[in-house]
DNA sequence: GTAAAGTAGTTTATAAAATAAACCAAATTA
DNA sequence: TAATTTGGTTTATTTTATAAACTACTTTAC
């Protein structure tokens, strides 16, 4: 009935972000921050969750003097992304 | 963007228990524990959460001898989870 | 009738997660 | 050159989730 849910996608946060980066397949770190509302500290913890279950690939840079994050899907995440959407259908009832 | 999701219901238990409700409206404390295979004190706690939040009723009888616990979910329950629901769809890019 | 096992939970303790606050290194601006 | 801003990371704190232990019976088997 109720599949197990990835505790690595099951996080407002890290939902978001890969939800940002099926979209576009790149995004900078400030551009996550802006769209998700999130701040700088809680979203370097998530990239590093995400980028340790290999589900994103983290790219630093230096881009106009200044650091730079650039945070690219794998393919191992938009798998396990699609795999979680899937699994959250049986508990929000759309039959 | 991206909507707030309720705390309360962004845990894999509680939404479980609270998809189970609003199908049937009333079910017992091992009904659900066995639809959710989750243990007794995992589910005893996060009963009380959703009883303190208000999303559901929690009655305690007795039946055949044995302490009975009947859940309910209420007319605040039933909004958070569809309010959650539709937050949850920016979250899953279902366009 | 009493010991062992089962039912239906609750409470407490521990581990894991999320978040906030503090910090760092360099660049820019005043 | 001092203050502020950018782009983060690290550490500490709070919140959650989960598991383990416990309570209070009831039923079954001897």
């Amino acid at each position: 009935m109720f599949k197990e849910l990835d505790p690595i996608l099951h996080s407002q946060l890290r939902l978001a972000v890969m939800s940002l980066l099926i979209g576009v397949k790149e995004a900078e770190f400030t551009y996550l921050k802006e769209k998700t509302n999130a701040t700088a500290g809680n979203l370097s913890v998530q990239i590093q969750k995400l980028k340790e279950a290999e589900y994103i690939e983290v790219v630093k840079q230096f881009k106009d003097n200044y650091p730079q994050t650039i945070c690219k899907i794998t393919t191992k995440g938009i798998g396990a992304f699609e795999t979680y959407v899937n699994a959250l259908q049986d508990y929000l009832n759309i039959k």
